[in-house]
RNA sequence: GGCCCCAUCGUCUAUCGGCUAGGACACGAGCUUUUCAUGCUUGGUAGAGGAGUUCGACUCUCCUUGGGGCUGCCA
């Protein structure tokens, strides 16, 4: 145990940028590998944007990724009567001083200044950039107290690092202005210093900072795409930071073990979505398969919908599933261990396929129900070919011939049809009759799964309603 | 404008003076193959420019250029 203590201070608007929640990656993790302890501030100065609502988005946001804090959530509000007092001493003890000053939109006030230093150089060593120097000359006086009676960000954040004990601040870099300020303020109340490390920006791009406009832009976005939240920990954290060797998907205790707050990068981050989506397919293939069973019985229950959202959210995969015992299409799949067995397998098929968890429900309509939708460039394409509708009712003709209804069993007699010239012709207009899709799991899979008599039934109807002559 | 920071494939990065510059994503080709994936094999693409230090520089120094941040009674 070190008496290291690192805090996550974020103002609750309602939505957690990912920029953000990557600096709380980072303290957590320094926290977590120190040893230390990791601190949760809510810097709900802003009482417009600062509701209940917006705190529950935040804390669920944290949880969703597994960043647990330490001790009791620290209320900067809750603080206000300390701010002012330490303003008071700095007043008596020269720092500070009152100053009529007229605001930018045009209001006249009295407000409270703190004085910088004259002369001399502020620095410090940046744990993630180095030795940082400016000369105080260069750095005005700034307001700590607003006319109307209020602290400012600057007091009331070093007010509340001090009165929270914390050691390392680690946040983006948009504050290594401010800190030059901070570590003044620090020495007027005489109180140690505490460590920096700051943090590069995440950039679009154009290599602007990382916007709203540039597609998701807060966590919970992501969450709402199915992305997850394993996937975009790792993803997040590898953007600045590396274990110092190839490896990229790390478990969460690797991330821990390996984490260095000294090998961040200094230079700013480029998000790439393509890399993330290609992080969340390796997350996905990673789910224990009993664990992705009970995601697809979960998307097809619309258990979902309980929850508000498509979000994935880690369960202990149980013994039985869960109401697999709806399969409206396969009655006759009678036992329990049946049933089982029919979605192990189409979990097994469908869990190597796919890349976000929200495009779960689209693949596996046509395994659940009647009512999947046929897409029509593939309809163009495999069904309104002439000869497609005798060739459908040739199959009809054969499947219903078959005893032991089996993917291998099915695909030899489209192989004896074939006769060796390749299945194409045949097994496209079956998938797109029987699955209304010109992809998806493989074609012989995918008519075991769906029986005998659903498969028959839809190779018929697709005969007769679609396909030409 | 002033102050501060940064600079290796398109992107994320490895390299801590010896490099035929490595990996991953993305992209191309191939194998497997009924589609889509997965998996495997494979290809191309990088050290912003200029000086200096050195036997030797992507690595160190300086300049130029380019990018970013800050410059509020926001945080």
């Amino acid at each position: 145990m070190s008496d290291i203590r690192v805090r996550f201070a974020p103002s609750p608007t309602g939505k957690v940028h990912i920029g953000n929640i990557r600096a709380a990656i980072y303290n957590w993790l320094f926290a977590r590998h120190t040893g230390g302890k990791f601190l949760l501030r809510v810097e709900d100065t802003d009482l417009e944007r600062s509701t209940p609502e917006a705190i529950a988005v935040l804390f669920d946001c944290m949880k969703w990724l597994g960043l647990d804090w330490d001790e009791e959530v620290f209320y900067q509000t809750k603080n206000v009567k300390r701010h002012l007092e330490v303003v008071d001493q700095l007043l008596a003890s020269g720092h500070a001083y009152k100053v009529e000053k007229t605001s930018r939109d045009g209001k006249t006030g009295v407000v409270t200044m703190f004085r910088m230093p004259k002369e001399g150089v502020i620095e410090f060593d940046d744990i993630v950039k180095g030795h940082m120097a400016k000369k105080a000359e260069d750095i005005q006086d700034f307001a700590i107290v607003r006319s109307d009676g209020s602290p400012i960000f600057h007091i009331a954040n070093v007010v509340d690092d001090i009165d929270q004990r914390v050691t390392h601040i680690i946040r983006g870099d948009d504050h290594v202005e401010n800190t030059f300020k901070h570590i003044c303020i620090f020495r007027a109340l005489g109180a140690e210093v505490p460590k920096y490390g700051h943090l590069s920006m995440i950039v679009n791009q154009q290599g602007k900072p990382y916007s709203k406009r540039d597609g998701a832009a807060f966590v919970g976005e992501y969450r709402e795409q199915g992305y997850l939240p394993e996937a975009l920990f790792n993803y997040l954290l590898l953007l600045g930071w590396n274990p110092g060797d190839d490896r990229e998907v790390l478990t969460r205790q690797e991330m821990i073990d390996l984490f260095e707050l000294e090998k961040v990068h200094v230079t700013a981050a480029m998000f790439d979505p393509k890399k993330l989506a290609w992080m969340n397919g390796e997350y996905i293939k990673k789910i224990p398969p009993a664990e992705f069973r009970e995601i697809l019985i979960q998307s097809v229950a619309e258990r979902r919908s309980e929850r508000g959202d498509t979000a994935y959210s880690p369960r202990l995969p149980e013994e039985e599933p869960s109401d697999a015992a709806d399969i409206p299409l396969r009655s006759d799949l009678r036992s329990a261990a049946e049933q089982k067995a029919w979605w192990d397998y189409l979990a097994a098929q469908i869990q190597v396929r796919t890349k976000f968890l929200k495009d779960i429900p689209a693949a596996i309509k046509c395994f659940v129900s009647d009512d999947f939708p046929f897409d029509e460039k593939a309809v163009e394409k495999r069904l309104k070919k002439p000869g497609v509708k005798e060739l459908l009712l040739d199959l009809v003709e054969r499947f219903s011939k078959v005893e032991d209804w089996t993917a291998p069993a099915l695909e030899a007699v489209v192989k004896e049809l074939s006769q060796g010239n390749g299945m194409g012709p045949w097994v496209h207009p079956i998938r797109v009759a029987v699955s209304g899709r010109g992809e998806g799991i493989g074609l012989f899979e995918m008519l075991q799964l769906l029986g005998k008599d659903n498969t028959l039934a839809r190779l018929r109807h697709a005969a007769e309603t679609l396909a030409s002559e």
